[in-house]
DNA sequence: TTCGAACCGTTCGTTATCGAAATAATAATC
DNA sequence: GATTATTATTTCGATAACGAACGGTTCGAA
């Protein structure tokens, strides 16, 4: 029924995908709108560049629904921003669309398989693999968190030296 | 520096999804609109169900470039477009950004990963480390991906034992 | 000290997309 | 034969997103 790139909140609103990744970003940590940019355009190797004239206008209507505020004005008249409670509460209930959101991923996928031809097997199962690697550690009890961190650091080193 | 999911065609003429989605298609067989709109829905298992307000349109202006005809109007006034020579044409140019969409569709899963991976909070040592992984992973030349795979099956091993 | 580059935000016209309603033909069914 | 469901397209006002230009700040290097 939507836009392939929209979740709806509880409330019934409709939220796009920079505006869950705002809620996200400041909830780890404020910053400011120039500083979500940054870290898309990081994150992404450039690859996702939202327009200026769409950021600010929704960080100005999320703080007109009290899910951020300014926390202070620091240098180089920069406006940081950080979650409110009710940001958080909004946040959590978005992230409840988890399932959907890879559903939709998955999808997509298929999709551009479709219209850029098969390439199969090739990066499956890699894939396939990490995310299955993401699974075991999200589901991971904290005590054993170490433990993986330290074998991931392993095969991190044995993917370098391959490379 | 664009959008999401926007490709430039070598006229410099930017293309969405949908527009990419129809030429192919209708390069595969002649269909309607509706048709189009249909396949979409059952490929996506509904989840994406672009709007006859945006499809029709993109129609209209395909066939004003020329890059579509109507070749015929069957039963029930369905109007059955194919692609022209010219479409053709745009289509195999669009199809060469198949790169470009697959690191594309890899940072937006990225994303995903960044947002909706488990709340936890303290994630952010074993998320960089998959981030690195995966960024590895990703620019591997095709004759050590055998390696790669087998590197990352030994570990997802070591995490399961320790599960 | 001047200059350029990176930082930070606003404004505004254009384009893209949505979503809902209006219209109508055909098929299915009862 | 009337009713309803499905197929099919158009229209249009509302919203979302873009992108380019502008104005200003801060920092470091020449």
């Amino acid at each position: 029924m939507p836009g392939l790139w929209r979740f709806s909140s509880h409330n019934g609103k409709g939220r796009g995908l920079l505006t869950l990744f705002v809620l996200h970003s400041l909830s780890k940590e404020p910053k400011s709108g120039y500083g979500l940019l940054k870290e898309i355009e990081r994150k992404t190797k450039g690859l996702w560049m939202p327009s200026k004239g769409t950021l600010y206008p929704i960080l100005r209507q999320l703080k007109d629904e009290e899910l951020i505020q300014m926390v202070e004005i620091g240098k180089r008249s920069k406006n940081i921003f950080e979650l409110t409670t009710k940001g958080k509460e909004t946040l959590i209930g978005l992230r409840e669309h988890r399932k959907e959101s890879r559903e939709k991923l998955l999808q997509f996928k298929n999709l551009f398989s479709d219209i850029f031809g098969e390439d199969k097997g090739e990066d499956e199962e890699d894939n396939g693999l990490i995310f299955e690697i993401r699974d075991i550690i999200a589901h991971l009890p904290p005590d054993k968190k170490n433990q993986a961190v330290e074998t991931l650091e392993k095969c991190l080193g044995d993917l370098k030296r391959i490379q």
